[in-house]
DNA sequence: CTATGGCACGGATT
DNA sequence: AATCCGTGCCATAG
């Protein structure tokens, strides 16, 4: 019972389509780019009243695409969905019809971090592991680190422990340089001896890493000069080079990109949506990918066999083969409905959230999704399930999940950030400074939120601070 | 004594 | 109903 509550949005929808149509809709929904062409790539393949009209494929696999590259082969790209934000009000379509030539150019293929690490991985891999490196890709977590022990893979996969080792080591070797580490210690530890093998190691560094790891983390550097039998003032260089080399988190490099331009950062999602400011009429152009319904239709003679074979029945109702081109029909409304709904929310979005879309985090104005789903006249779930899984290109190259426009945090966060970077010169600021230094700015925070917030940031205590900036 | 992080509580959000 | 987030309290380290 309680589960119909889910679509009682869709009484306030214009269509009269039964409740069917809604379970597809919401279904839809929910499933981001690249599921939304599985999904419809196994309709086709399930359905023969389903047709394709219009073909979009990858040129290199055959595989259907609403946009290229194709994440499997990259190529061109052309882009559907498209439309247009005017600046305040009156958003007017440019449906993917109109403008089926239109094709962009972009630079670079968005790409998840798995697929991004296992593109690189699968070619050293025998057969018998690629299911090995599947599985261990699939399970890094958002920061690179995996987050399953080895053990409990190899349990899974039902292998020995050692063959996955040997994978995880492939892994290892693979950019960003130590993503599959298990923690933080082994992950520095592999970027120390990969930078070895450069030539531009640090002996004392993987000395320390690896011998006086828990003095490091206390910042004790007494206890780890101790250790290593050394001076304090090798430690503390030594701990300079760490900062200024490594990452704790190998996949974190687009937030914290700033000491490694070289690396080659952002774009670890790949987006669903990709925001663009145009200059000449000074507006918003959001492009929502997404197969079109355009590119589809009910076959039409399954149609008309369809309708005659249920004239023609009696009593026992039409046979089970006629209700596929009902279930075509229905998979093409919905996905005009769940178009529709992507359009509409990320309308109001941009409108409501243009500051923070142009300026950066800074201005992100704080927003529930029930507040969104009430502007915009639908149930608070159907903002829910069009936010999920997504992710979204903004204008400054950031891909972001879209989730980020409903943080209520974001804001704060980033004007901790701000204080910390230029007053910290050497008078570093002490999470309860930096609570009234944000009052006086208007922002009433707790001290102890700010310590959240400066740990989720991934900056360093005042004291140790203030450590770093003596040895650099 | 000060700064910080862990734990847990309550309220908001999903 | 489950989860997330901001916050207060308290223990600990320096």
């Amino acid at each position: 019972m309680h589960e119909l509550g889910h679509y009682q949005e869709g009484f306030l929808l214009p269509t009269q389509a039964p409740t069917m149509h809604l379970v597809m809709t919401t279904r839809l929904l929910s499933l981001n780019t690249a599921e939304l062409q599985e999904v419809l790539q196994a309709e086709l393949a399930e359905n023969p009243a389903l047709e394709l009209v219009e073909e979009r494929r990858c040129p290199q696999c055959g595989r259907l695409l609403s946009r290229l590259p194709c994440p499997h082969c990259q190529d061109s790209f052309s882009t559907v969905e498209v439309y247009e934000l005017p600046q305040y009000t009156g958003a007017s379509y440019r449906d993917a019809d109109d403008n089926d030539d239109d094709w962009y150019a972009f630079e670079a293929a968005p790409v998840s971090l798995a697929e991004y690490a296992w593109r690189q991985l699968a070619p050293d891999l025998a057969e018998a592991e690629r299911a090995i490196g599947r599985a261990l890709v699939e399970r890094l977590d958002e920061h690179g680190l995996l987050c399953e022990h080895p053990a409990e893979i190899a349990a899974y996969l039902n292998c020995p422990l050692h063959e996955v080792l040997a994978v995880l080591h492939k892994l290892h070797q693979v950019e960003p340089v130590g993503v599959g580490a298990t923690d933080i210690q082994e992950c520095l530890l592999i970027q120390l001896r990969h930078l070895q093998e450069l030539g531009q190691g640090h002996d004392t560094a993987l000395r320390l890493v690896a011998e006086a790891w828990d003095a490091l983390c206390r910042a004790n550097f007494d206890e780890a000069a101790a250790v290593l039998d050394c001076e304090e003032g090798d430690i503390l260089e030594a701990v300079a080079f760490i900062q200024d080399n490594t990452y704790p988190r190998p996949a974190d490099t687009h937030w914290s990109s700033a000491r490694h331009p070289e690396r080659p950062p952002e774009r670890l999602r790949e987006p669903d949506i990709m925001i663009y400011k145009e200059e000449d009429p000074d507006r918003l152009v959001v492009e929502i990918y997404a197969p079109s319904p355009t590119w589809l239709r009910v076959n039409p003679e399954y149609r008309e066999m369809a309708r005659s074979a249920r004239a023609a029945a009696n009593g026992d109702g039409p046979p089970a083969w006629a209700r596929l081109a009902d279930e075509a029909e229905l998979f093409i409304k919905s996905l005009a409905q769940r178009n529709q709904t992507m359009r509409v929310i990320m309308n109001r979005l941009v409108e409501a959230q243009r500051e923070f879309i142009l300026m950066g985090d800074r201005h992100l104005k704080p927003m529930t999704r029930a507040e969104l789903a009430i502007e915009v006249g639908v149930h608070e779930s159907t903002v829910s399930r069009a936010v999920s899984r997504k992710n979204v290109a903004l204008p400054n190259g950031r891909v972001v999940p879209l989730s980020i426009f409903f943080d209520r945090s974001l804001s704060v966060r980033d004007q901790v950030k701000e204080i910390i970077e230029n007053e910290c010169a050497d008078a570093p600021l002490s999470d309860g400074q930096i609570a009234v230094l944000l009052s006086e700015q208007g922002v009433e925070v707790a001290r102890r939120t700010v310590a959240k917030y400066r740990t989720t940031l991934g900056i360093l205590p005042a004291q140790l601070r203030h450590k770093h900036s003596t040895a650099a």
